[in-house]
DNA sequence: ACCGGGATGTTCT
DNA sequence: GAACATCCCGGTG
């Protein structure tokens, strides 16, 4: 069990997305699996919200690397994002869904459903955030020194050997770039309606 | 199972 | 005013 090093995430950010799958988000008595992920690569992306140059929003994308970037989106909805790359460089990783491991009861009660199954708790990027409490006061924390309680860790799961890849899901600018991995065949994977139907009965 | 639309507010045109 | 790195509910087949 290691935490991640601020060298890990100082790279080309869809080599750290592969390399994010699998490894454990940690906040208080919850963990949980990343699964799917997606890399925003900056000033060449414009379905990245450093495309247009730095903003207050945004600020932190363009910091060290091995921050926590916490967005607002939607009226209602956080995500969070690992920075990664050279000092305003402006790229990072969505965290878009995890495999609950530990808290839970914490999760379910968070997401506001008491009857949710586990695939429901963290399948997409605004609920993995709902789940693991990330808001704004999280949003420029350090993955790396866990400043406000969150890190990441490595348990030694490896990620994937060939991991499922994608479009990413839900943008209009920057649609066509393939910088979406995930685990392939989890049931914790977001937007499972885009997937062919898996016709097995659910263990959770 | 699939689809359509509403919620809700910050940011940018 | 429109868009937005989303989610949930209720309709229909």
């Amino acid at each position: 069990m290691k935490v991640l090093e601020r060298d890990f995430y100082a790279r080309d950010p869809k080599t750290v997305a592969k390399q994010l799958l699998n490894k454990v988000i940690l906040h208080g008595e919850c963990a949980a699996r990343l699964v799917e992920v997606e890399a925003y690569c900056g000033a060449i992306d414009p379905g990245s919200h450093a495309f247009r140059g730095k903003t207050p929003r945004n600020a932190t994308m363009f910091g060290p690397a091995g921050g926590l970037y916490v967005y607002f989106t939607y009226g209602m909805h956080w995500c969070a994002n690992a920075v990664c790359g050279d000092v305003d460089e402006g790229v990072a990783v969505l965290l878009r869904a995890a495999e609950p491991l530990l808290g839970l009861d914490s999760m379910r009660e968070r997401r506001g459903r008491a009857a949710l199954r586990d695939r429901d708790l963290c399948s997409g990027p605004a609920k993995l955030c709902q789940a693991l409490a990330l808001d704004r006061a999280f949003d420029g924390s350090d993955l790396v020194t866990g400043d406000r309680g969150v890190v990441i860790v490595d348990d030694g799961v490896r990620p994937p050997r060939r991991p499922g890849n994608s479009v990413r899901i839900g943008l209009r600018a920057g649609a066509e770039h393939p910088w979406r991995w995930f685990v392939d065949g989890s049931e914790h994977v977001s937007n499972l309606k885009l997937r062919p139907a898996s016709r097995r009965p659910a263990s959770s």
